[in-house]
DNA sequence: ACAAAATGTGACTGGGCAGTCACATTGGAG
DNA sequence: CTCCAATGTGACTGCCCAGTCACATTTTGT
């Protein structure tokens, strides 16, 4: 947690601190990201930091849970219609969302990968939560879809989600170049999906 | 490429620094790995590794490139199995050998982690190559699935390419607890493979 | 207007790093 | 045995890092 005096400081330089910060954790994993060189870009001396933050940890944990906060609301409009439209549907919806966020907002998704990566033990406790709450909000899904029977009984839960967590990481986390056509990526993505979704529906024999 | 004196050195030799060597970058990515850690737990002098590599990303290639040798020496006699049984066995027996392989060797294992998920730019034009390799490799095999018929024609090659790539990585990479149940892990292996092939086995309407 | 509290500062500390170099040691050719 | 090229060495250079601290400046309450 920043300290209360990071709370005191205007919006507007909390919001250029926390930008250039960002910026850095973008650019680098948490243990080859620089103190040093965010003070510099952000034009603050280093003790001011210290006054801040309570050392380069703290300012991680603290970008990082400001980047998801940001990436969940922006997926929210998707959960709320979870009870409106078919399991298979909302997927396809959620993934293309969660792909426009990564082309929307370059800076966040690249914090986000380099936070998944992260080996460093004392981040590995945050990836943990994180991890596990994904999960829960998937399970949640699962279970919505099969009890609305568009999902093979036969189907174990945590199989399924380990399928489309693993897929997801590479369909969304890995295509950032700039030149990439939206529509083909697009159609990329269901095309991925539409494997998926062949090996869970329930067959007809 | 290391110089002709690594080369000169007694076999054993070169196999004591190449093992240590392997230890640090099996614990640390490229950028965090340590040649003054490597020297010291080798029981070298600096200036001697000097002799042998031209500086540290010419003894980290060489690293990758031994234990990628060594990697696919091991798989190499499923590779020979190719036409002799079904697409899906194989790529079950595949998958298990990859995850057997990184319960023998898990420092080989976790080498060949880090380098994927290396960020460094000079690092990246070898993942790159090593992609290429893997897709070629296991084109060939879908090439195969699909002319004898156990792959639904409308299945995209690429499309199919990408979901194996992307669950193996988890499925192998990520589950090196050595408390791990190996025939429940084999279990789990199948039953996400299971979710593939029902989603690429021709449908009987 | 003033003092005290809060905030801002950047030189400094101690440490780790890759890579270098002048020198020491070794081993083989003649 | 002698000499020279090949090999071995570790102190050293220059760099970057996180974190600290004595001091400077600003804000706050009275």
């Amino acid at each position: 947690m920043p300290k209360s005096t990071f709370f005191n400081l205007p919006k507007d330089k909390q919001e250029h601190i926390f930008r250039h910060a960002m910026e850095e954790f973008a650019r680098h994993p948490y243990e080859q990201a620089s103190l040093s060189e965010i003070v510099k870009k952000a034009g603050i001396a280093k003790g001011s930091m210290y006054q801040y933050f309570s050392g380069k940890k703290d300012l991680y944990k603290y970008v990082v849970q400001q980047v998801y906060r940001h990436k969940r609301e922006y997926l929210q409009p998707v959960w709320e219609l979870k009870d409106k439209i078919d399991f298979f549907r909302m997927l396809s919806m959620y993934y293309r969302r969660s792909w426009h966020y990564a082309q929307a907002y370059p800076t966040q998704h690249k914090v986000i990968v380099n936070f998944w990566d992260s080996k460093d033990a004392a981040v590995r406790e945050e990836i943990l939560r994180e991890k596990q709450t994904r999960i829960n909000v998937f399970a949640d899904l699962l279970e919505h879809g099969s009890r609305s029977g568009v999902i093979a009984p036969g189907i174990d839960k945590e199989t399924a989600w380990f399928v489309y967590h693993a897929v997801a990481r590479d369909l969304i986390d890995n295509f950032l170049d700039p030149g990439i056509d939206i529509h083909s990526h697009e159609a990329f993505i269901d095309s991925v999906l539409a494997i998926l979704e062949l090996g869970l529906r329930p067959r007809k024999e």
